[in-house]
Order: C-alpha cells, then sequence, then structure tokens
RNA sequence: GGGGCGAUGGCGGAAUCGGCUUACGCGGCGGUCUUAAAAACCGCUGGUCUCACGACCAUGUGGGUUCAAGUCCCACUCGCCCCA
C-alpha cells in the first residue's frame, strides 16, 4: 500500500480499532476532573442509518469531543429506542418475530454507527426491548403508580385504525388529525386505559427558568400545554328527568366579566348531564344530533368558519349571577374534552355564540360596550361593562385573567357569593400509556376479581413478554390472544387474576433511558446512585425539533415526578438542548424512499470515508436550519481532507531553500491564533459550518506560507499543531493519523485544546475603508493602533477622498476605531 | 384565524455589537502539467454601462430612523413550522 496517498478505508479501520482496544472512549467517574454529560437522541432501530442521523450525531460528537479537549470528563453514549410499531407491522407481514428481526437491526446499526468514528462510549450502551432495561420501565411505572400519578379511566381515544391501537394526544397530528407514525386518519373510541397525571405539573412545565433552550421549544410547550385563567362557574339546571334534588353545571370561562350576557348553554353531544336534561318532547333530536356528532372529529367541529349546527334539549339552567332562565342546548363546537364540556354562550362578546344565536334566534345581550366607538357585535375588546348588575361601568381591557380588573373584580365577587371560583383551566392532557400492542413492555399490572388492580411485586419484574405469539393481522394484541399468557395471581390475595394485556407507550422507554446509560448493567436500582450524582444532569441534549411537545415534556415529566419520589433533586434531566435541522433529499424535498431521493452514508463512508462525510455534513449548512443535500458539493470537502494530508504528509525539507521574513512567519501565527480564536468561539456556539471555513482559510493560508519557505520553522510547527488539533474534533481519524505522523504523543483526541495567542492575533496594519456621504470611496491602511486624529488625517489625506469632497470642508468625519471611517458634507 | 421562523450571487451559505455585502465551498470560465483525459495546481467569477480608469445598481417588496441598515422600526408579499 502506497503509504504517501490518503486513504480513508485503511487509516480509519487502523484507528478505529486501535482507540477501541485502548478504551479511549471509556467514560468513569473521575472526582478531579469536571463533568460533561453530551447526550444525542437515541435512533429507533429501523436496520438502516440514514443522512439524518449522522446529521444529528456527527456534529454533537464533534462538540463532546471538543468539550474533551477543554478539559472535561466526557459522557457520550449510545443506545437503541427499540420497541415500537414498525418491528410488529412487519411482523405480521413476513412473521419474523420483531425481537428477531429488532436485534439484527441493531446489529447492523451499531457497525454502522462505529463507522462513524464517533466517541461513543459502548459499555454504556442500553437497548430499550431488552428484558434487563424494560424491566426497569415497568419499575418505573409502579412508582408513578405509587405515587398515585397512574390511575386507569374510560375515556374517549383517539384510535389509529392501521395500527389498531391509542395514540397520545401529542401522536395525533395536524388538521386532518392523522397518526402521527402511518399518516392514517384517526377515530374516537372509548376505551379504559391508563394514563399518568401529567397535567399536575403543568405549571412547573411551564417555567424554563433552569433551562438553556432555544425560544422557539419553550414557546412549543408553552402554547402546547396553553393554561388560561378564568372562573368556573355553578349553573343550577332545572329539567332534570331522573332525580328530584336540584342539579349543578359547572362551566369554565375565561371571561366571567361577561356573565351578564349569557343567555343560553350550550353542552357538549357527550356530556353525561344530556340524557337527563333532555325532554321526551326533544328526545328523537337529541339523539339523532349525539349520532351524528360521534362521526365527526374534534377539528371539524371546533373550526371557526363551519356551519354551526345544535339542537335544544328542553332542559334550562338559571343563570346565577341574575336569575335568568337560560335554555340548554347540544351543539358539536362545544367538545368534552375542553374545560367541563359545557360552556357559556355570551353571544354579543364571542365568534361562535354569535353565529349560533343568529342561527338559531336565541337572545344576545350586550354586556360590554366599547368606549368612544360604535360596537359591532360580537366585540370582543375592551371597554365598561354594562347590563351587568352591581358591575356597570367597570372597565375592561384586553388582557387576560387577573390582570383585567373586570374579570378580577367579577371573580371576587363570584367566590363571595359562592356562585364560582376562581380558576385555570390547561389544554395539556393526562398522558395517555396504554397501548393495545405487542412490542413495547408489558403495563404491570393485574387484576383481580376481588382486588381490582395492583401493581406486579417489584421482585417478579421483569414481567416478560411471551415469545410464542401468533402474527395475524386481527387487530387484537397477540398479548390478549395468548391461551396463558395473561394468567396471574392476585397480589394480594394470590387467588386467580388477570395481566394486563397492554403495553406502554414507547415515549415511557425513552423518559429515562439518559438514566439507564449511567449503569446500563446494573440490577439493584434502575440506575446507580453514585453515577446519578457525578453525571446529572445532561449538559448538553441535541436532537430534533419534533420532540418538542412529546418526548421533551414527557421526561421533564418524568423527572419532576421522580424528584417528588424521592429518587434523587432536581426536576430539569436536560440543562442544555440545542436542535439540529433536516437534510432535504437534492430535490430539495423531505427525503422518503418513495421520493427516491435518499442519500445511503454507507455509500459515502466507502467512496470518500467518514471523515469527509463529517466534514461535509457538518459544513454544507447552518446545523439548525439544514438544507438540500448536494452530491457534488461534498467534492469540496473531499478536496479540503485530500489538500489537508497533502500539506502535512509532503516532504517540508524541499521546501526550506528559500529565506523567510520575520514577517511572514509572524503573519502564519497570526492566521494560526485568529483562527484558533474563531473556532474556539464557534464550537461554543454549535457553528460548526464556519469552524470549517476557517479551517480551510488557515489551510489555503499554510499553503501560500509554505510556498514561500516557512516549513520547519517554529511558527510553521505551531500551526501545524494548532490546526490538527482543531481539526481532530471534526475529522478524528485523519487528525490522529496526521499526529501520529508528524511523531506527536499519542492520542490527539487526548490533547488539551489549546490557548489562543491575544498578542499573537492582534493585527498590526489594519485597512479602513473611508466613505464619503455614505459610499465607500478609498481604502487606507493605519496601524492598528493609530489613534482617531491620525486615522482623520490620514482619510482625508487620499486623493480619492479628496476628490468627492469636491473642495468642500467636511461637516463631520466619524472614526470607527478598527471600522471605518465616515465622512459627511 | 392566531403565533413562530425564514427570504443575501447560478447553488449551499458568511457577515456573532448598526460600520467594507457576498467569507468558505459548489458550479462555471481561463490557464499550467499530460499524447489525451482524470486528478492536482494557479487565476477569474453579483448585475448593468464602459476599450479602459471607473461609475451606477443590488440582501423578497414599499416606507421610516441614522453619517451609515442584510442587521433597528412600520406595512406588505412569498415560503416553512406549530396551534386552531
Amino acid at each position: 500500500m502506497d503509504e504517501t496517498r490518503y486513504n480513508p478505508k485503511v487509516i480509519e479501520k487502523k484507528w478505529q480499532a486501535k482507540w477501541d482496544a485502548d478504551q479511549l472512549y471509556r467514560s468513569v467517574i473521575d472526582e478531579c476532573r469536571p463533568k460533561h454529560y453530551a447526550l444525542t437522541m437515541l435512533p429507533y432501530p429501523s436496520g438502516d442509518l440514514h443522512i439524518g442521523h449522522w446529521y444529528a450525531m456527527a456534529p454533537s460528537d464533534a462538540r463532546a469531543r471538543w468539550m474533551r479537549m477543554r478539559g472535561f470528563n466526557v459522557l457520550f453514549p449510545m443506545g437503541f429506542d427499540a420497541f415500537g410499531l414498525p418491528a410488529e407491522n412487519a411482523a405480521i407481514k413476513d412473521g419474523v418475530h420483531p425481537m428477531k428481526r429488532t436485534y439484527a437491526n441493531i446489529e447492523r446499526m451499531r457497525l454502522q454507527l462505529r463507522s462513524m468514528g464517533a466517541m461513543f462510549d459502548w459499555e454504556r450502551e442500553m437497548v430499550s426491548c431488552d428484558p434487563e432495561y424494560y424491566r426497569w420501565t415497568q419499575w418505573f411505572f409502579i412508582k408513578l403508580y405509587e405515587l398515585g400519578l397512574a390511575y386507569r379511566k374510560q375515556a374517549a381515544v383517539d384510535w389509529c385504525p392501521k395500527d389498531n391501537t391509542t395514540l397520545a394526544r401529542e401522536q395525533v397530528i395536524g388538521d386532518e388529525r392523522v397518526c402521527e407514525r402511518c399518516g392514517t386518519p384517526v377515530i374516537r373510541r372509548d376505551l379504559e386505559q391508563w394514563f399518568f397525571k401529567s397535567t399536575k405539573y403543568a405549571d412547573e412545565l411551564l417555567r424554563f427558568d433552569e433551562l438553556d433552550w432555544p425560544e422557539r421549544v419553550k414557546t412549543l410547550q408553552t402554547n402546547w400545554i396553553n393554561r388560561s385563567e378564568g372562573a368556573e362557574v355553578q349553573f343550577p339546571v332545572i329539567g332534570d328527568q331522573s332525580s328530584a334534588g336540584e342539579a349543578k353545571v359547572a362551566v369554565f370561562t375565561t371571561r366571567p366579566d361577561t356573565l351578564w350576557g349569557a343567555t343560553f348553554m350550550v353542552f357538549a353531544p357527550e356530556h353525561p348531564l344530556v340524557g337527563r336534561l333532555t325532554t321526551p318532547d326533544r328526545r328523537a333530536a337529541v339523539d339523532e344530533y349525539k349520532r351524528q356528532a360521534a362521526r365527526q372529529s374534534d377539528i371539524e367541529r371546533e373550526a371557526v368558519d363551519k356551519e354551526k349546527t345544535g339542537v335544544f334539549t328542553g332542559g334550562y339552567a338559571i343563570n346565577p349571577v341574575n336569575g335568568e332562565r337560560i335554555p340548554i342546548w347540544i351543539a358539536d363546537y362545544v367538545l368534552m374534552s375542553y374545560g367541563t364540556g359545557a360552556i357559556m354562550a355570551v353571544p354579543a362578546h364571542d365568534e361562535r355564540d354569535f353565529a349560533f344565536a343568529k342561527k338559531y334566534e336565541l337572545p344576545i345581550v350586550e354586556v360590554i360596550r366599547p368606549v368612544g366607538q360604535d360596537s359591532s357585535l360580537p366585540y370582543a375588546g375592551a371597554g365598561v361593562m354594562v347590563n351587568s348588575g352591581p358591575f356597570n361601568g367597570t372597565k375592561v381591557n384586553d388582557l387576560k385573567g387577573r390582570q383585567n380588573p373586570g374579570v378580577s373584580a367579577v371573580i371576587d365577587w363570584l367566590q363571595e357569593k359562592g356562585i364560582g371560583k376562581e380558576s385555570i383551566n390547561y389544554r395539556y392532557r393526562d398522558w395517555l400509556i396504554s397501548r393495545q400492542r405487542y412490542w413495547g413492555a408489558p403495563i404491570p399490572m393485574i387484576h383481580c376479581e376481588i382486588h381490582g388492580w395492583n401493581p406486579v411485586p417489584k421482585d417478579q419484574l421483569p414481567v416478560e413478554l411471551p415469545e410464542d405469539v401468533e402474527w395475524r393481522p386481527t387487530g387484537e394484541s397477540p398479548l390478549k390472544l395468548h391461551p396463558t399468557w395473561k394468567n396471574a395471581s392476585c397480589p394480594v390475595c394470590g387467588g386467580r387474576a388477570t395481566r394486563e394485556t397492554d403495553t406502554m407507550d414507547t415515549f415511557m422507554c425513552s423518559s429515562w433511558y439518559h438514566l439507564r446509560y449511567l449503569s446500563p448493567h446494573y440490577d439493584q436500582a434502575p440506575f446507580d446512585d453514585a453515577e446519578y450524582n457525578y453525571w446529572m444532569p445532561v449538559d448538553t441534549y441535541t436532537g430534533g425539533i419534533e420532540h418538542a411537545t412529546m418526548h421533551l415534556l414527557y421526561t421533564r415529566f418524568f423527572h419532576k415526578a421522580l424528584r417528588d419520589g424521592g429518587m434523587f433533586e432536581g426536576g430539569e434531566p436536560m440543562l442544555q438542548l440545542r436542535n439540529q435541522g433536516m437534510v432535504l433529499g437534492e430535490d430539495n424535498e423531505k427525503m422518503s424512499k418513495s421520493r427516491g431521493n435518499v442519500i445511503a452514508p454507507d455509500a459515502l463512508v466507502k467512496h470518500y470515508g467518514a471523515d469527509t462525510l463529517r466534514a461535509y455534513i457538518m459544513f454544507f449548512a447552518r446545523w439548525e436550519l439544514g438544507a438540500p443535500w448536494d452530491s457534488q458539493g461534498i467534492e469540496g470537502s473531499a478536496r479540503w481532507i485530500r489538500r489537508t494530508w497533502t500539506l502535512f504528509t509532503a516532504d517540508a525539507e524541499a521546501d526550506k531553500r528559500m529565506a523567510v521574513t520575520d514577517d511572514l512567519k509572524r503573519n502564519l501565527r497570526r492566521k494560526a491564533h485568529q483562527t484558533l480564536k474563531r473556532v474556539t468561539r464557534d464550537f461554543e456556539n454549535f457553528e460548526f459550518n464556519t469552524i470549517i471555513s476557517s479551517l480551510m482559510e488557515l489551510l489555503n493560508e499554510m499553503y501560500k506560507a509554505r510556498e514561500a519557505g516557512a516549513a520547519g520553522s517554529a511558527e510553521w510547527n505551531e500551526a501545524q499543531e494548532i490546526y490538527l488539533k482543531m481539526m481532530a474534533p471534526i475529522a478524528p481519524h485523519i487528525a490522529e493519523e496526521l499526529w501520529s505522523r508528524l511523531g506527536r504523543p499519542y492520542s490527539i483526541h487526548q490533547q488539551s485544546w489549546p490557548a489562543v495567542d491575544e498578542s499573537a492575533a492582534k493585527e498590526e496594519v489594519i485597512e479602513l475603508p473611508v466613505q464619503v456621504n455614505g459610499k465607500v470611496r478609498d481604502r487606507i491602511l493605519v496601524a492598528a493602533e493609530a489613534g482617531e486624529a491620525e486615522i482623520q488625517a490620514a482619510a482625508l489625506a487620499s486623493d480619492h477622498v479628496q476628490k468627492f469632497l469636491e473642495g468642500r470642508a467636511p461637516k463631520k468625519v466619524i472614526v470607527v476605531k478598527g471600522k471605518l471611517v465616515s465622512v459627511v458634507v
């Protein structure tokens, strides 16, 4: 083999084997060094690492490597989010057991991941479908159950008819309300399911003070939780057909100041009181309407521009603030899932209520009048309360909750009168955990006819998945169809009982994987406290924005719940978050097999080597934005790597014949330290693309310096050393190879990051543009230390400037040191 | 309908505190080497006008603030994302 040619295949394999053998990337507790836990979102083992994985992981690896060179003890683990539908759906097609397929995929992806040359500590790998792992997923379920945060209830849930399972609210996407996985429109089903009480932490989840997270993610989470302040008001109802006592119905409103304008009530068609309120003469119409509404999705029902429909129930309520008898209707624009499933309708000040009132000729009473302008109803702005009994004349602004004087005053009054109370409503729902599928962690609960639901005793964990199951497209979970698996004995009485056959949402598995990395084989607890105390929390978490309202919210909830359960201190698992963008296909479209625009990283590694692919991935776009792939563009990165190789391996002696000026050497040193300064700053800020352009510039400069005979000088050697160290996190293999060829001590990845010599980086002479009336007319050279007067004199002395002055005296001369001179006439 | 983000050469992008627009790379053009091609190396490359010196115009559109605006403010167009 030609030793002088750049051959990534050989050197990458060689160094990967050596790093492995030397356990270079083992991370162990070291109290003498500051720790840094760098985490990148773990992949689902689909069987092939795609370019998006590289785009997420390679820059994260570079950043972790940089932190390591800066003296941190870095933990950068990798694992697999291995439960989930795709493997099970595939099994139904071809009969291959999900376990078999998943482990085969993992094996393949491990090799692909290794080809990246990342500093993953493979000793810490976790696989979420491993009983050793899901034993603790189940343990956490029980822990949350014991904390009173897991409960079972009958609820209308979103159901994907293709995947035959329920979905969490977050897994239902967009206007069309389709399944996040397969794009099938979801339907509603009434099922008894397990939930986690995540809403208990809604307020705490809205606080981000400790977190260095992108604003965008914080906004997404805030909007998702959607806290609204208002009041809950009790409306007595009359027309109750079944009980003698007086019933009351609670209504949530953000506008208690408009209570006097509530002229009717609207219930969701599914509201439990509807049956009792409906009078015999209205029964047929109400039942028919309920049937119709059940067929529609929430989104169809809620759309503002949709024609409003509804029917009168025959029942009435009493508006508690003025004793008015108001009719109760049902309409599909009221959802059971919002507030209490019933609203007070204020047609004068709500668009939808207004449309409804007009259509069904219900009374409209204005209770807020704008000041100094005509109001056209419906009106939702600021004004003064009218027709509102004791509150006439009270000012109302357009702020929400207690910040609105009208709202605030009415809330106090309601509480005093015992009619209502201050209340906060969230759109955020409790986390639906149950999935009616096989390939997930079984929910470790047992049902006994006498003792109800009880957790599996912890010493019996894990509740393992049976291997002998049949794959049939019945739509039923194979666990349910298994002849014996669900038979169990009651943990309380030991009698015959039945296992829960549902499995857990895979987001449960990924809510704590960062904890399992700490001690993946520990069998006394989910994690070893000593490891936790040293490594946690995660310092830098990188991954896609698509997890903003799912994984990231779940994992925050998880930590807060277990903090309250006394497992650890600190409720925030990940301090710093950064999102990468998306790599699009060359056609500027989202990459997909069906579009045929998929870029396979394996082929690129084979052709160019991992270092070139890493470099190009970091170079071709701003990391957080992403960009379309460009197959020709990667040639530029390949050229950069090859040019680096050539510069460092060519015989420097051959060029030593020329006399080198001190100036030239000083300039080379300046460029090296300026580059180091920029690269250091850019690593800090995850700006990988400019790191590489800076390195390219330095390389070009070094080529010129060598041409001029600088090779072999002390400055040259220093520039080489700095260059390779800066390159090491980006292209770890070639950096190591060249480092060793220079005769430096193994390993470059154990070197410390060089320090910037500020005095060397400083410019001596700088070029300043001179503007006359805002246009650049000349450039002057001045000493970097030159004073203002000196610069001004030099600028005015310029022939070009004089030409544009046309003999006039400057009105003003602005000197911005180090930037420019601006002459105004 | 509401909120967020974005728009800079033929293309990806740079300009990090209001101070030289287009760094770095791709592509293109010209050259060196070669029998030739590839690779490598060197140079040029925003537009218009000009033989040229140079001038003028350019950061989605239209206004504003400023000695100076890609950057700040207002209005709008288009694209993407989230929520409805």
